[in-house]
DNA sequence: TAGATTGTTAATCGATTAACAATC
DNA sequence: TAGATTGTTAATCGATTAACAATC
């Protein structure tokens, strides 16, 4: 048995974080001082014992009968799952897809900012909800300069990896990509692609189950 | 054991098989006739194993030696994954992240179209990437008209659940759900969210952990 | 005290990985 | 035949679910 204390986590386990910290949150503002996993098991309508373990997962120390103090188990979380720094960001190709993304107000509640975009045709003094746009080239001084560690890619597929490969140059460690195309990156690279085909297999193997089993 | 001639497939499976899918299409159109697994497996950089076994699931037949008659692979696959027949689709909400989704060219090989898009906004005559805009209150009326059965959110939260109601009203059973919400919807209805925060939250931790790392 | 909740340990389940016989 | 590949059966692994003692 390996004797290491803080027990790592699979992606499922992560993907629900985003999920606590804004209930939790809202408690906050509601004056809540404790939060047991029960009961935000019920507001998200799952398993109390998935949350539980999750909640032990961050290290955060809770009150039987109590719960967690609300405080304690929000910064525990936002520890654990790298949230508690703003991360800075940049998102390249200010397309449809890119326009949609800069326009999201959610991304502040979620631990990062994007601080410039970069396009093909940018023009002087460009901005989309109020970041700055500037010319492709640009990407691997500004990058470095800026201290970004995050690259949002949404390019046309050619470009990705000579994109990325800017990005990269210029500091970047994490990837969010919007294209199909498989990137290579260096070891110390994270990439993350956000594959909508993948996504609609899904939902059409169950839509198609449910059709059959209707025959 | 249970005597089920044909196995289930988690979603961890289903999601593999746009890739395969792609590359088959791209193998016959260079001419092939058979495709290995282990080909396929060399081309997407995965274990042969992995898709020996989701090659099994969807029922297909292959040779030892030669591997799979690539007409019969695609064709089984497709059935497998309800790619078989063009799934009808609408859009509603033609903001920035709709416009995007509308002039995504990838659509039509995933096997759906989208026939209409509905905004509250609309204009006369009004189309976006060949696709025509009609105003909300048309939903249900028009998803019926149509047989549409898959409706694609990319509205404001506050009115997600009400469209969907309109959606579903009018006959839709899948609904791809762009906006946070958890909609509430009947046992027959399939819901699959495009949950952004929960793919940030993974890239966050896996950037985090490598940082920790290194100290 | 009684009861709700935490924290831990064990059981179950499903998917991935491995091993190997069967086949062309 | 030899060798590559399928198809199947077993082993491993990780996550979810269950059970229960400890605690306030």
């Amino acid at each position: 048995m390996s004797g290491s204390t803080r027990e790592g986590a699979g992606s499922r386990s992560i993907k629900r974080f985003p999920l606590y910290l804004r209930i939790l949150r809202e408690m906050k503002a509601e004056g809540a001082e404790f939060a047991s996993g029960a009961v935000v098991a019920r507001r998200l309508a799952f398993d109390p014992i998935v949350v539980r373990k999750d909640f032990a997962k961050t290290g955060a120390v809770g009150r039987p009968r109590l719960g967690f103090p609300l405080e304690d188990l929000i910064d525990a979380i936002e520890r654990f799952g790298g949230w508690q720094t703003q991360t800075k960001a940049v998102l390249v190709g200010a397309g449809r897809l890119g326009s949609a993304l800069l326009g999201y107000p959610g991304f502040s509640e979620q631990g990062f900012k994007i601080e410039a975009a970069f396009d093909i045709d940018a023009y002087h003094n460009q901005q989309i909800a109020g970041v700055p746009v500037y010319p492709a080239e640009e990407i691997t001084g500004r990058v470095r300069k800026l201290g970004v560690s995050l690259g949002i890619l949404t390019v046309p597929d050619e470009c990705a990896q000579k994109i990325t490969n800017a990005l990269i140059e210029g500091g970047v460690r994490g990837v969010w990509n919007f294209t199909p195309v498989r990137l290579k990156v260096p070891g110390h690279v994270v990439v993350k692609r956000e594959d909508l085909a993948a996504s609609l297999a899904v939902l059409f193997y169950r839509l198609h189950k449910d059709e059959e089993s209707l025959k």
